[in-house]
DNA sequence: AGCACGCCGACT
DNA sequence: GTCGGCGTGCTC
């Protein structure tokens, strides 16, 4: 063989290769690992890897830069595996996560668990199995360990979550380890990837009739001794006609055979089954419908639209209910396409209903692809990858935004105005509305932000001459606006005595609309508002045991419940407290209307749309449907029943109480009821005739009440912006809201001093708090509240911001507060 | 977020 | 004594 010179040898590159990654996981900075020899060649910014993070967790983490830069204090870990060939995130995405992370104060990792489907985050599950040395020799082992090594040997793999169960305890580490030490099991840890493209089985015909259709005369002949066979031939042939692969249960259907004539002509060498790969998304008939005309309100719309668009990025387009805003996001959906560029369309989860995705379907046929909270996992994957190939328009809620866009250069966004655009819980709480400016801005997309009753915030930034504003005054089609009449209640029962929700002007309209055979929508606030039961003698009620909060009655479960927990408390007989036997139901609940109406209209049809009846996987389309149709006469609801649709009968909508809405305890309350009546009054009489809305009110000399009646946004919003400016609040200045939880009220209060000292050296008097929030224990924690309102000057955020994080360190680095819980959230809504 | 380590009280 | 609880700090 050759001496063994190295100088002869190619020149080896000593420089080794890092990554840095993000985790799927609360951990506040990305990590550092090693990428050995064999993946350097493919390992790239934007794949997916398999590492070890901290003892025996595995986790897919991503890359987000690829370096040479060696860790000087600590020895990186190697990389066990590379995921993806491609990337599955852009460097703009990337970029889009690191705004969100900053401005809602939460770590990348946060997003990044929002942002990707869970498909797409594989989570390690630590299996153990038995090890290939154990010898069968139980002795030497403890009443436990035995326990596991006897269920290993019948089952050979047992994930640790079974563990527990057997051993019925939490803590099992140890015994597993010891099992460990003594060589009789091994830890199985693995990432399997759990997205299966979904298959169907498919037919076509084998060769030489496949690729020779002149030989089909002899198939025929071939199949003649059977008619079913025949059948199922025609029925083969008819469909493949059609489209490109027609599966076997078509076939079988259409011919009204089973799938042994199938096999038989298999046999017979015609047909063959086969796999087919297909998207879980459900297709559809490509678009055939024709956008209607444009009106000339739509037509004027759209050229002040093109001239905004000159200048600025986004617009504003204040319309109001029924001036057909769609029709005219239209039309800049079809520019859009027509350039081969993604569309990105959000709505509020809540307005994303079959009716308006059928409408665009109708147009955009399977250029539309829709994402939305009721996808499972494999589908989101699916759409996933169908936007990283380019899919031209998606229309979502706001989770939608995390989509791997790649030439998205426009942005709608309908209800600008909805409260739910605003994530509350888990972390990044961001506001869908907001982030989707911020990314259409990385894109160098424009934006149309539209709705009939704009946020205070954004009409603001109109005027200011931030976005380009444009005015749709005016219904489609002529149509005039409903008349909405005020219902005095107090009067009404004064007056008659009279019990119940129902004033006599909203029965009597009531009365006549059903009558004509119209419908009606009565309007409810909030999901089963208190309907309480409480003792009449005591004044006794359930409370909930993990929050503060009292239990509400829900009939179809009779039983007490929560809204915040979900627990779940049986109806007592009589008063745990002092034995009476007079327990009542109290409030009034959409329920309780329900069964009001029955009293005084027997004879009608009633659905109930809210929280409670839709939340099964179909029920909100049914009762539409059902309403649609005209099996339905009333419909009583929640918020639900304002976003999104369009009922040709609909001659009445009934607000059962204003007051409910304006005294909400909110700096936004009088925005809210706004949009929230006008919403709701846009229902009423599309088509035929002038529709009549009833509100109904105790304090009906509020001014917002008349600003809906009169229709009259603008007057509210100058009543609006003067006291927010008044009382330094949102658009004039920002506010983040923190909240500390922990189970023991002592340690709280005292963190809510520490925490609140530490922001008000830093931040002065623009910090209120702490106080106990409306609702002061939620899950058997206790909560304390801090506010912080901020001038908007760039530097002073962010400056707050990076003291709201060092107060957190602050208090989780003095001793026994590491426990309690801090969360941030910036811009509440 | 896990997970281990360490410190504490409560039981076979 | 050890088991199991919780508080604390770290994970490349």
């Amino acid at each position: 063989m050759f001496p063994l010179d190295n100088s002869q040898l190619h020149p080896v590159d000593t420089t080794q290769t890092y990554v840095t990654v993000i985790l799927p996981v609360a951990v506040p900075k990305p990590y550092t690992y090693y990428v050995p020899e064999e993946f350097v060649p493919q390992v790239k910014m934007g794949i997916r890897v398999e590492v070890q993070f901290g003892k025996n967790k595995l986790y897919t983490a991503l890359v987000v830069e690829v370096h040479n830069k060696k860790p000087e204090a600590y020895r990186p870990k190697s990389i066990i595996s590379l995921i993806d060939e491609e990337p599955i995130i852009q460097p703009i995405q990337l970029k889009f996560w690191k705004w969100m992370a900053d401005y809602y104060c939460c770590t990348l990792g946060e997003v990044m668990n929002a942002a990707l489907p869970a498909n797409l985050k594989l989570t390690s599950e630590t299996i153990i199995t038995i090890s290939p040395l154990f010898d069968d020799d139980f002795s030497d082992m403890n009443d436990k360990e035995y326990l596991i090594a006897e269920a290993l040997s019948i089952q050979s793999e047992l994930p640790i979550e079974e563990v527990r169960k057997i051993l019925d305890q939490k803590t099992v580490y140890p015994v597993i380890k010891s099992l460990l030490d003594k060589k009789v099991i091994y830890i199985k840890e693995d990432l399997k990837e759990k997205f299966k493209p979904k298959k169907i089985h498919c037919v076509r015909l084998q060769e030489p009739y496949l690729s020779n259709p002149a030989l089909l005369e002899e198939a025929f002949e071939l199949l003649s001794r059977s008619t079913r066979q025949v059948e199922a031939m025609m029925a083969y042939l008819q469909l493949e006609k059609k489209s490109d692969y027609v599966r076997r249960q078509d076939v079988c259907k259409k011919a009204d055979v089973d799938g042994s004539v199938i096999k038989a002509m298999e046999k017979k060498g015609i047909l063959e089954v086969y796999e087919r790969e297909v998207s879980r998304l459900g297709s559809y008939e490509e678009g055939t419908a024709e956008a209607h005309e444009l009106s000339d309100q739509q037509k004027k719309a759209i050229k002040e639209i093109d001239e905004s668009f000159k200048e600025k990025q986004v617009v504003l387009l204040h319309g109001v209910t029924g001036s057909g805003k769609t029709r005219v996001y239209m039309e800049y959906i079809q520019q859009a396409l027509k350039r081969g560029e993604q569309v990105l369309y959000l709505l509020p989860e809540i307005a994303l209903t079959a009716q308006l995705i059928t409408r665009l379907q109708r147009i955009f046929g399977n250029e539309i692809a829709v994402y939305h909270s009721r996808l499972n996992n494999n589908e989101r994957v699916e759409l996933w990858n169908e936007v990283l190939d380019g899919k031209p328009l998606i229309m979502g809620a706001r989770s939608a935004l995390f989509l791997p866009f790649q030439k998205l250069k426009l942005v709608i966004i309908d209800e600008e105005h909805d409260p739910s655009y605003k994530q509350r819980d888990p972390n990044p709480r961001y506001n869908g509305r907001d982030a989707a400016i911020y990314l259409a801005h990385l894109h160098g997309a424009k934006t149309i932000i539209g709705t009939a009753t704009p946020s205070v915030e954004s009409y603001f930034n109109a005027k200011k001459g931030k976005y380009a504003l444009v005015e749709m005054p005016n219904r489609y089609g002529g149509i005039q606006m409903p008349e909405i009449i005020v219902a005095d209640l107090k009067n009404d029962f004064k007056e008659r005595g009279k019990q119940g929700q129902f004033s006599s002007t909203l029965l009597d309209a009531m009365e006549e609309t059903l009558k004509n055979n119209e419908q009606i929508i009565l309007f409810q606030n909030r999901r089963g508002y208190a309907p309480v039961y409480r003792c009449s003698t005591c004044g006794w009620h359930g409370e909930c045991r993990h929050c503060d909060v009292s239990l509400t009655y829900h009939k179809g479960f009779n039983a007490l419940k929560c809204h915040y927990c979900g627990y779940q408390a049986k109806l007592p007989p009589d008063c745990p407290a002092c034995g009476s036997k007079e327990l009542r139901l109290q409030g009034l609940g959409t329920e309780k209307i329900e069964d009001e109406i029955k009293i005084y209209f027997p004879e009608a049809k009633v659905g109930r749309m809210d929280f409670d009846t839709v939340r099964s996987k179909n029920a909100h389309a049914k009762i539409i449907h059902d309403f649609e149709e005209g099996r339905l006469d009333i419909l009583v609801g929640t918020q639900m029943v304002t976003k999104g649709l369009d009922f040709e009968n609909v001659a009445l909508v009934g607000v059962i109480s204003a007051d409910q809405i304006l005294q909400f305890p909110d700096f936004r309350a009088a925005e809210r009821g706004f949009q929230l009546m006008t919403q709701v009054s846009g229902r009423s009489g599309r088509k035929k005739k002038r529709g009549q809305v009833i509100i109904q009110a105790i304090k009906n000399d509020d001014p917002t009440i008349r600003e809906v009646r009169d229709h009259d946004y603008f007057s509210l919003f100058q009543r609006e912006i003067n006291e927010r400016q008044t009382f330094q609040y949102p658009p004039f200045y920002r506010l983040i809201r923190i909240t500390l939880k922990h189970k023991k009220t002592d340690i709280l209060n005292q963190a809510g001093y520490i925490y609140g000292k530490y922001l008000q050296q830093h931040l002065g008097q623009w910090v209120k708090g702490p106080a106990v929030p409306y609702i002061s224990r939620i899950r058997s924690y206790y909560l304390l509240d801090f506010m912080v309102k901020l001038e908007r000057d760039p530097k002073k955020i962010s400056f707050a911001k990076r003291t709201i994080m060092d107060a957190q360190t602050h208090l989780h680095h003095t001793e026994g507060y590491s426990g309690v819980r801090v969360s941030v959230d910036v811009d509440p809504y």
